[in-house]
RNA sequence: GGAGGGAUGGCCGAGCGGCCGAAGGCGACGGUCUUGAAAACCGUUGAGGCGGUACCCCCGUCUCCGUGGGUUCAAAUCCCACUCCCUCCGCCA
């Protein structure tokens, strides 16, 4: 949610961001129309409400009075007359508070329906429409070296790491088992993301994947995204996508101590995606697929601080792929790419060698006050309640990290070289082809 | 799954259907006192919407006592449903 009062102060700011999203902004126009006559339903019903308590006030001594003495026609009459008017303000007061609740659910399902206002250095443009920001070490030339590369999923059937055929009987496609040294792979990328995350302060988390709706709301993911959330009809609740959610609602209503700020957490989650839509892309392998781990940082700090953070947040992924050898670069996502709650995101792409190409591995979003607002997260500024901005990135999502490593880091033979940062949380370091 | 108890302000905890946004205590903040601190004493101390001046202060008004309905001129207080928490029993881990 954005904050109301640009709404009403510069409503075209915030059709200039729809636009540059590829959205209706004529929902803005709605929004604006809507909220001005849900604040006069308001008014209407506090000033008869005000009405309905003086008089409300007048019937008790009064009543009092005539009980002490009931022969007193006066007081009768008096009463009988408050009564009546009392009755009609009573309807009144009813008929007004049903028009103020229904323009207010009106009014949060338009305002549900608006994406938070684009950074404006964010390219504008759809998915391809990215700017490269940097680009990090140098792809392997198999050429010279003399080989061709095998490909992940090749790679993991020599190891006797991946197994997907197996995931398809039991699951269905997209799904894969993690076997052996694809399992301690997983494992060792875990426990070497917690450790720099915990030594940079984390507090590392092990959340709830599982969901209500108000947290999948507050984070934007029940908006376009909902066609890729899992719903459990039979129980109102979601799998997560990731765990930038149950980290993100931890807080919710709640107001955050300013000295504790930034609040930094990292969280390790299973995360569940429908991928609706995508029929027919990267169905080899596992870098599309329907339930996987992932490590996220997520962080609430001030407005003020969001930008930096933002920075430091690409910083420490950038030092993550950084110490597993892996070439990449950083993209500036476009507007049409950013999804509802982030005003900017940050790709980092690894090298994919048997695709020719960079595929997006981690990312980095700065979703401003859009998630901490739906979620009633604030701090305190002199005194008084004021906003606060979350972010996210992340870490290391499992199965892309470990398609990365192997696809670049394979040798001739097919067996992989562990880069020296992982060797000590994997105990090996290199993961030999099965016999 | 069965039986019972509970949900009130940062925390604890009172609250005959009207005088309750809510006693009292704790905590926090400000002040008096003190060389300083503690103690004592005095005071302040929830959030949100709308309006007056459309930044803040201030003022007015409405809303909020787990959530949603209902009864009533009037609901923290009565009724119904739901959610969550606690205790006990059973079952599964």
């Amino acid at each position: 949610m954005i904050d109301p009062q640009l709404l009403r102060d510069n409503p075209e700011l915030l059709k200039d961001s729809a636009r540059r999203r590829g959205e209706d902004e004529h929902v803005i126009d709605e929004l604006l129309a809507v909220d001005q006559r849900k604040r006069a339903a308001q008014t209407h019903y506090d000033e008869l409400r005000a009405q309905q308590k003086i008089l409300s006030k007048q019937i008790g001594p009064l009543q009092g009075r005539s009980r002490k003495d009931p022969t007193n026609e006066d007081v009768r009459a008096q009463l009988d007359e408050l009564m009546l008017t009392a009755g009609v303000l009573a309807e009144q007061v009813k008929a007004a508070d049903a028009q103020t609740g229904s323009l207010t659910s009106a009014l949060k399902a338009l305002w549900l329906q608006v994406s938070n206002v684009v950074d404006p250095r964010s390219p504008v443009g759809g998915e391809e429409d990215f700017v490269v920001v940097s680009t990090h070490g140098t792809p392997r030339d198999f050429t010279t070296e003399g080989f061709t590369p095998r490909d992940h999923l090749e790679l993991g059937g020599l190891l006797g790491a991946i197994d997907v055929e197996r995931a398809a009987k039991v699951s269905g496609s997209r799904f894969f088992y993690l076997t052996g040294i694809g399992a301690l792979l997983e494992l060792a990328l875990l426990n070497m993301a917690i450790a720099q995350a915990t030594r940079y302060g984390f507090i590392p988390v092990v959340p709830p994947v599982l969901v209500n709706s108000p947290a999948m709301e507050g984070t934007g993911f029940l908006g376009q995204a909902a066609e890729n959330v899992y719903r459990l009809d039979a129980d109102d609740a979601y799998l997560v996508g990731t765990a930038e959610v149950p980290l993100a609602a931890m807080h919710a209503d709640e107001i955050l101590d300013a000295e504790a700020l930034p609040m930094r957490y990292v969280g390790w989650s299973t995360c569940f995606r429908r991928e609706a839509g995508s029929h027919g892309k990267d169905t080899r392998g596992i870098i599309r697929v329907h339930q996987f781990d992932k490590v996220e940082m997520f962080v609430f700090t001030t407005p003020d601080e969001a930008d930096a953070e933002h920075k430091r947040l690409l910083a420490w992924e950038q030092e993550f792929m950084d110490a597993l050898e892996i070439p990449y670069r950083v993209i500036d996502v476009a507007t049409g790419d950013l999804g509802s709650s982030a005003a900017r995101k940050f790709d980092i792409e690894a090298w994919i060698p048997t695709q020719g190409t960079y595929r997006e591995v981690t990312s980095t979003s700065n979703t401003t006050q859009f998630q901490a607002r739906r979620l009633g997260i604030r701090t305190r500024k002199d005194g008084a309640p004021a906003p606060i901005a979350t972010l996210n990135g992340t870490l290391c999502a499992m199965p892309r990290m470990i398609v990365a490593i192997l696809e670049n880091h394979q040798q001739v033979d097919g067996s992989i070289y562990v880069p020296e940062a992982l060797r000590g949380y994997l105990g090996q370091d290199v993961l030999a082809v099965r016999p």
